[in-house]
DNA sequence: AGCATATATGTGTATATACACGTTAAATAG
DNA sequence: CTATTTAACGTGTATATACACATATATGCT
C-alpha cells in the first residue's frame, strides 16, 4: 500500500450518499485484491457461508447472510455456472438446499489468502481503534432495517 | 421512529460485507423516506447536483459527484424519460450538457422535505457525535479508491 | 494540412439489489 | 379430509455499479 492521497474533500450533506461512496470504494478495494481468485467479494462470501454448513436452504441462507431472499437468489447463479456450488431438493421439495462442491471448497482456500490481505489492510488502512468504533456504528445503521 | 429492536448480532468478519450490508440498511431506510416523491435516492442526489450548476458535462457531473462515469449515464436515463433532465450538446460536440427541467426543479422541491426528514431521522438514531466521527472513517474509506 | 494523442461519451456484458407478483407444496383449521 | 393459510421459491422489472471496448471529436505536433 503506497502513499496515500487524500484528495481535497468536498462537502457532501447526505449521509446516505456517503455511505454509499464509502461501500463503493471498499469494494473496489477487496475485488481488486480477490481478483486473482476470480471470485467477487460477493461470491467469496456466499462460499465462505456455504463452508460452515453441510447444506443449507436458500431462506436460511439468506436471513443469515442478511440479504434479500431474491438477491441471494441471483447472486448463487454464477457460482453455479461456475460449478462452485449445487443446489438440490431437500426433504421439504418447496425448500433448495445449497452445498459447496469440491471446486468451490479449492476456489475458497485460494481466495481466503487474498481476504486476509485485504482484511488486514484495510485494519492498517483505518487503524484497528477506528475501524472497531466505525464497525461499532455500522451495526447500529444495519438495525435500521427494522426502523419505521 | 419507533421503538428500535437490535436483533442478536451475528459475528461479521468481513469488513467489506459489513460495509455493504450497512449501506443497504441506510438506502432502504432512505428509498422509504423517499417514495412518496417517486425518486430513489441516487436520483434525488442528481438532481440535487444539477440545482447547482446552469449545466454540467457528464464527465464533470460524475467526477464531482465521485461516481464512475459510465454509472452515471445509466443513473440518468431515468431521469430523462421522467422528464426530469435533458441533455444538449454543447459548445464542445464530443461533451454533452445534463441540466434540470422546470418538472426536474418541481420534484427536487417536493423531495427536499422528505430528504430532511430521512436525514434528521438518522441523526437522531446514531446521534450527532457518533454520526460526525462515523463520517469522518466514511471519508477516509473513500480515499482508499487512490490506494493500491 | 495531416497524423498522433488525449478527451468525452456510449455500449456490451456481468453482477448486485430489491419490490411485486406468481407457483407450488406444506401446515393448519374446521 | 378438504379448504384456507403459510412457507419456500422463482421470475419480471427496474435501478445501480463498473470494467472492457468502441466511437467521435478536439488538440498538439511536425
Amino acid at each position: 500500500m503506497k502513499d496515500i492521497q487524500f484528495k481535497p474533500k468536498f462537502y457532501s450533506p447526505c449521509h446516505c450518499l456517503n455511505i454509499r461512496r464509502a461501500s463503493r470504494a471498499v469494494t473496489q478495494f477487496y475485488e481488486k485484491v480477490l481478483e486473482p481468485s476470480g471470485l467477487k467479494v460477493t461470491q467469496y462470501s456466499l462460499l465462505r457461508n456455504l463452508e460452515l454448513v453441510e447444506s443449507v436452504s436458500m431462506s436460511v441462507l439468506a436471513k443469515t447472510m442478511r440479504i434479500d431472499r431474491t438477491t441471494l437468489n441471483r447472486n448463487l447463479k454464477p457460482l453455479i455456472n461456475a460449478g462452485l456450488i449445487t443446489v438440490n431438493s431437500g426433504e421439504d421439495s418447496r425448500s433448495r438446499q445449497v452445498m459447496l462442491t469440491k471446486a468451490g471448497k479449492d476456489a475458497l482456500v485460494n481466495a481466503l489468502v487474498l481476504w486476509d490481505k485485504a482484511q488486514a489492510s484495510l485494519e492498517a488502512y483505518l487503524g484497528k481503534a477506528e475501524l472497531a468504533g466505525f464497525e461499532k456504528s455500522l451495526s447500529k445503521l444495519e438495525a435500521l432495517v427494522f426502523v419505521d
